[in-house]
DNA sequence: TTTCACTTTAGAATTATTATAAACTAGAAT
DNA sequence: ATTCTAGTTTATAATAATTCTAAAGTGAAA
């Protein structure tokens, strides 16, 4: 992903470029494989990887707006702690609990055959596969 | 579930039948359907429904008690608040986001025709199907 | 250069949960 | 029945994740 498309990402959130969130989006886009992480885990990576200090405040309210405008993704999964994902597309993930990772799934590599309709007055909006890992 | 039943659950869950205890247990495993809940919001059921008052930590405890006998399971499915469920058997859900509400699926009715298989070294624990609703 | 809406940030506030420790209670032993 | 004691309840404190607030900073346009 190029510089340009930083800059997309954030007009298209309704945010101005400044250093703070170009860092943040640089980290985020600028890779060839889904990423999954904490506002934690986001935080730490950003410690390391970049020398401007980004405040924790910061990075929430960047990342809320990227998952406000589609950029990113939330997924629940893991108790009292939201996790974010950079696929954005419509997918299923595996769990491990022991190492707390999530593993994108293609939509096509799990086909359901049989799934029971919605209950009244309510619509089917999406499906959510959960592959829980052991050792 | 008769009175008996509610005593062999506490028991089995290593818990001594104090007045606390048993209304906690009667409220959860007297009914007939699977009932899914919050610690919030079985504490205000059981401020309605019960004269005895119960410490919201007397709660959180019986609780995890009864999760780690197996009488209660987890269900990850809402932000950072954790939603327990007194179907412990492998089942799936409907999720109505408009009213934060989970619907028991019978594992028979959702038939997988397709998976991937684990990342290398890890099994399959277990697969959960989330079908979110919209009106 | 001044302006001013937008931004960052530290710290306060809130929410969910867990830990603590003092007062209480159910049974068992006397 | 009374005593004893391990287990229990509870209010409250502590912790963890997140959101709010308000003051100071920034930068493009006037
Ligand atoms: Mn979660
Ligand atoms: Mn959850
Ligand atoms: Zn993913
Ligand atoms: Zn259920």
């Amino acid at each position: 992903m190029k510089k340009i498309d930083i800059l997309k990402k954030l007009r298209t959130s309704g945010l101005r470029p400044t250093k703070q969130r170009v860092e943040i989006a640089r980290f985020l886009f600028e890779r060839e494989k889904t990423f999954h992480f904490t506002v934690e885990s986001l935080n730490k990576l950003l410690a390391k990887k970049t020398t401007a200090k980004i405040s924790l405040a910061t990075i929430y309210n960047t990342v809320h707006s990227f998952k406000t405008a589609g950029h990113l993704s939330e997924v629940e999964v893991r108790g009292n702690k939201s996790y974010f994902d950079t696929n954005v597309s419509n997918h299923h993930h595996f769990y491990d609990s022991e190492t707390s990772e999530l593993i994108d799934i293609d939509a096509n590599d799990i086909v359901i055959q049989k799934i029971p309709k919605a209950p009244n007055g309510k619509k089917i909006k999406n499906v959510e596969v959960f592959i829980n890992l052991k050792n």
